[in-house]
DNA sequence: CCGTATTTGTTCGTATGTATT
DNA sequence: CAATACATACGAACAAATACG
């Protein structure tokens, strides 16, 4: 029987109550020795019968986070036995079969693979509640360290507590891709993506463009620093920024709605010469509104991707996007947690990378001076 | 105050009935898979309450001597097997960002993060002498199975011992995609490839291709069997099986092999009226020396792909292709894999799964007739 | 050391919910 | 649809270990 089998369909009272007096060991409300309430105690204060509070006490029990003593009473336990010598790294992304992490993931392999260390597997679905879970799964399994790249980035982190047990057990993690603003201060390897998106506006302008509208993801960090960007380069070339350009979308609403606005704009005649977009995922979207509002790519309207994946480039179409150097940003993160494993969270070594960005010259864009 | 003195005080009866449980299946009394009396019928026959009786079992189900179904009852898991817990799975394969493999992991993942498991991951670059350093590092991990994809399925392995090892320590492993000849009594997720290379040939055979070249990779498993499938449809429809027709190629000079040889073959004005390739990535090399040769596809010559991967359309092109259900495939092996950590080996569920292929017909082959 | 209150451990009975056959 | 089997939940009682005045 699996402590979480039956989450979202019923809320189990033994469940809750697990799930509480989890989270308040986690959290440090309640800390290693504490006494936790007596079974009566937690009975009457959760209206549930005592029975029902044991077995939520059991499955801890099981779980190693708490253990009973006859007679005096249920106490939290310790930090769980860390041998710090597993040779095991966890790797937690957003996606598995996205267009990139294959190759993020490839360059972390051949990295810890060459010293000897596995690769345990976790994925997000970029939903910070499936975060909080493969966290806490992965504080109880011999690890030396993670990789991480958080869900939801831009959105404020709701389970600090879990990183701050990381902290306490001495597990070093370095974040890729992005990183909560609040955990700014800690190893990162990200793509300078402000200038990503700034250096693809620019050539945008230098080519005579003067109408961009930008469509960007808004949960993540990578798309607020794509849309600093672009802004930066219009205030650069005095070009007043309007908001109504702008189109930010979801996570959870990627595949529909930058298409239909795009769709939109363009069947009412909106004043546009090109677009910046996210990624190429939506660069094709965007083209594919375009094209079927009676638009041609680039002859009427300019697109531009962003990462410089396969879907880049297909029988002679090139879209003009940036240069994610994906395998490179995962071997930089791994040998930067190496670093940390092996000389501590005090070694002398830059915590913060930030990749330059290059810009591909494709055919999504043609010149209008 | 020794621990005897409590056993013999108190003949606590749920410990009763666990410990007799337990003889009995230590001693194979209740067998591996075996269903166990329902919690009514232990009840009654040991004349204790059924939450008593539920106790006992839920100590043996979390020592891993039984599991229990909702609906079904509760059964035996097998003796001595399962002093593991890890919940780590290992998760072998020859590449990470080949074309098909995120996809597959994909599906794993999903299955085995919905039971608690997580994935150990581990890709050999199809070569033996990583397989076995791979292994033998999985050998000294806390791993529950493994699903593994074999390298140069084809060729004799030559650690087969590391295999046995698994055996020994009754460590479940599922092969997938392919398997060694002389472990083809073990479990193993596979597609029917020699189905689908049937399928494909008698396609260009029904559509008037007369001189159709193979391009098959000769160190797995899958390239002989889709050779097979190949030949097999040749010889329904009573074509003379030419071995000049066929190019084999390896895994290290696939870059180059495929396309110089058909590359030659077109200038020499080879009669051929089509190309059955090993998969999609071989398909595109073979069109473009196709191509470079002065050869129009599909005027004048078709091509047929596999695995019907995202190389397999762009932009209007599309391959005629193989269907490979990436996801499902890992989907499968995943819960054929927990079934044998669940029942062990002597479990009654089907251990060889071959995956039907289906066609996809694209615009890459025109019929001749 | 005793007695009492507190706390966990064992066991029973009953009722209802839900998945499987 | 009904029967079966496991899952959740409540209430009650007594036992055993511990804490404390």
């Amino acid at each position: 029987m699996t402590i979480d089998q039956n989450i979202k369909q019923k809320e189990l009272k033994y469940v809750k109550l697990m799930e509480d007096l989890k989270e308040k060991i986690l959290s440090g409300k309640i800390k290693t020795g504490d006494k936790l309430p007596s079974e009566n105690e937690l009975s009457s204060q959760y209206q549930i019968s005592r029975q029902t509070v044991r077995k939520a006490l059991s499955i801890l029990e099981n779980a190693g986070y708490v253990y009973a003593e006859h007679g005096r009473g249920t106490f939290c336990c310790g930090p769980l036995h860390h041998s710090r010598n597993s040779k095991n790294i966890a790797v937690v992304t957003t996606y598995l079969s996205d267009y990139i992490f294959p190759r993020v993931i490839q360059g972390i392999d051949t990295i810890l693979t060459r010293e000897g260390y596995s690769i345990i597997l976790k994925n997000t679905k970029n939903s910070r509640s499936r975060e909080e879970k493969c966290l806490e799964e992965l504080l109880q399994k011999d690890i030396d360290g993670i990789i991480i790249e958080p869900s939801k980035s831009q959105i404020y982190c709701r389970h600090m507590n879990l990183y701050q047990k990381l902290d306490e057990y001495n597990i070093p993690y370095v974040f890729i891709q992005g990183c909560f603003s609040k955990m700014n201060h800690k190893p990162q390897v990200l793509l300078d993506d402000c200038k990503g998106g700034y250096l693809i506006t620019k050539y945008l302008i230098d080519t005579g463009h003067k109408n961009i509208i930008g469509v960007f993801k808004s949960d993540d960090i990578q798309g607020q620093n794509r849309h600093k960007g672009y802004v930066m380069a219009l205030q650069e070339a005095g070009i007043y920024y309007d908001a109504d350009k702008i189109v930010w979308f979801y996570t959870e609403d990627r595949k529909i709605h930058p298409y239909e606005s795009i769709y939109q704009m363009a069947l009412n005649k909106y004043m546009m010469d090109a677009v910046v977009c996210y990624n190429d995922q939506i660069a094709l979207k965007v083209i594919q509104a375009l094209n079927d509002a009676g638009l041609k790519v680039p002859e009427d309207i300019s697109v531009t991707g962003y990462d410089n994946s396969y879907m880049a480039r297909s029988n002679g179409f090139h879209l003009t996007t940036i240069v994610h150097p994906q395998e490179k940003l995962g071997e930089m993160a791994a040998e930067l947690l190496l670093k940390l494993i092996r000389n501590g969270e005090e070694s002398q070594c830059e915590k913060k990378i930030l990749i330059n960005p290059e810009i591909i010259i494709g055919n999504s864009c043609i010149c209008r001076n």
